[in-house]
DNA sequence: CGAACCATTGACCATGATCAATGATTGTGG
DNA sequence: CCACAATCATTGATCATGGTCAATGGTTCG
């Protein structure tokens, strides 16, 4: 339900090199992407700074990026977390809009933004691969709109985590356990939240038994179908 | 600032028609536009409801069109007003994410999404246009996030009559002046306010002499060097 | 091991929601 | 055209949610 572009979803595309010699002509962005080196970047290290005008195409083999924004009053904004397989870089605009750092270290494939549009002029699929992106995104990032704008603290911790759950790399046999690469400051400021009232919340939903915090990163979703419930604002009381 | 297609303003684009003997082949999306014929729209009629699968790329040449989504719970979550010259439908969901309704009397021009895509095939420069468009609502709505989640019910309107201020059709007399269209409701439900906090931050403002309201559906700026630093989160104080 | 950072919890306060009453504006039928 | 109804807007009183300030406890890393 937050910001990410869902569609580039691990199964969408391949991982692996291009079937060149079956179907030269029309690559995709993801098949041109694969063939890019990968490049690593360490915790806090930046992709791009908002205001850069430099640019890729970056997609994200492994690892954990914020994309966010500093406020005028000091504050930060996390606009998204993008997760291994989501594409980022693809909206055309002179200038970064936001900022995007490596939380955990990443590994990233990038394309130059020149090399996607000389693509782009032979290749209408490549094109409207980046605008079902763009849409995705757009979407996305509208429905945030509703979660931040409408929902309790409680409510919108409950969709952010079903949110990362949904999203995160699963591991096949801890089925509802999730690894927080987050702070409580990352989670704040995503949610805009103050750490005090994340925490809090968090707490609240492990007296109520819904999750389970064995560790501080580590969470365990116990009741999945109230979580939902909560995410989506149909709780009346509580 | 609040999310709108701003590059496409009145003077970006022809409104007359193409002049086609001079270069006939690089029909810009403006362009045809602008050769479509005019449709009308009643005050809340829809253009089309979210969910929809329909669809067209439409431009308003008069009135005020909202995008709106109903939540769970009843509300509304309102996501953009657009004015004359706003393209909106440029994404490619398979649904409408929500529902576009008229707020006055609205004129519009519209283009079947299957006429466009036709035409992104044979011409780049169409294709980049949406990209362009969709780029900017992206960034246009993201930074709609950071005022509605970071910011106080009065910094909120001051950010909203500043935004509809500059996207207003401007009458050149009456510079500071500007014309509701929109009920408190309105204003609400895009703030993510109610209407009592909008009605007693409107008196607020009126209080300090930052606007005058002499009809309710009039307002006139009477300080907007105070009203920028509001919007912008700058003012310490009050 | 100690220092820096991160997380939790508590007490208090401010902002904005809710409930309620009154005024203003708009629209409709006599 | 006026009267009445319905909708919309303003204002007040009260309350709840979440922010701020502060203290303590846990983690992590050199």
């Amino acid at each position: 339900m937050l910001a990410v572009a869902e569609m580039t979803s691990h199964s969408s595309f391949p991982v692996g090199r291009n079937p060149a010699s079956q179907r030269p002509q029309p690559a995709t962005m993801q098949d041109i992407l694969s063939q890019q080196p990968q490049r690593r970047l360490a915790p806090h290290e930046h992709l791009f700074h908002e205001g850069d005008r430099e640019s890729n195409i970056y997609r994200i083999e492994r690892g954990l990026v914020r994309l966010y924004k500093l406020l005028n009053d000091g504050r930060r904004q996390i606009i998204s977390f993008r997760f291994p397989g989501d594409v980022l870089g693809s909206d055309t605009l002179k200038e970064h809009y936001c900022s995007a750092e490596a939380v955990t270290e990443v590994t990233l494939r990038s394309l130059p933004r020149e090399t996607a549009h000389r693509r782009m002029k032979e290749e209408p699929g490549f094109t409207s691969e980046i605008i079902e992106l763009l849409s995705q995104e757009l979407a996305n990032t509208r429905s945030q709109i509703t979660v931040l704008n409408r929902r309790s603290a409680i409510e919108k911790l409950a969709a952010f985590i079903l949110d990362l759950w949904r999203r995160q790399p699963k591991q096949p046999g801890a089925a509802k356990l999730l690894t927080l690469e987050l702070t409580r400051t990352d989670i704040a400021d995503f949610l805009g939240l103050t750490i005090e009232t994340v925490s809090r919340n968090l707490t609240k939903l492990r007296q109520r038994r819904i999750i389970n915090l064995p560790q501080v990163h580590t969470l365990v979703i116990l009741d999945l179908a109230r979580l939902e419930e909560l995410a989506a604002g149909e709780c009346e009381d509580w």
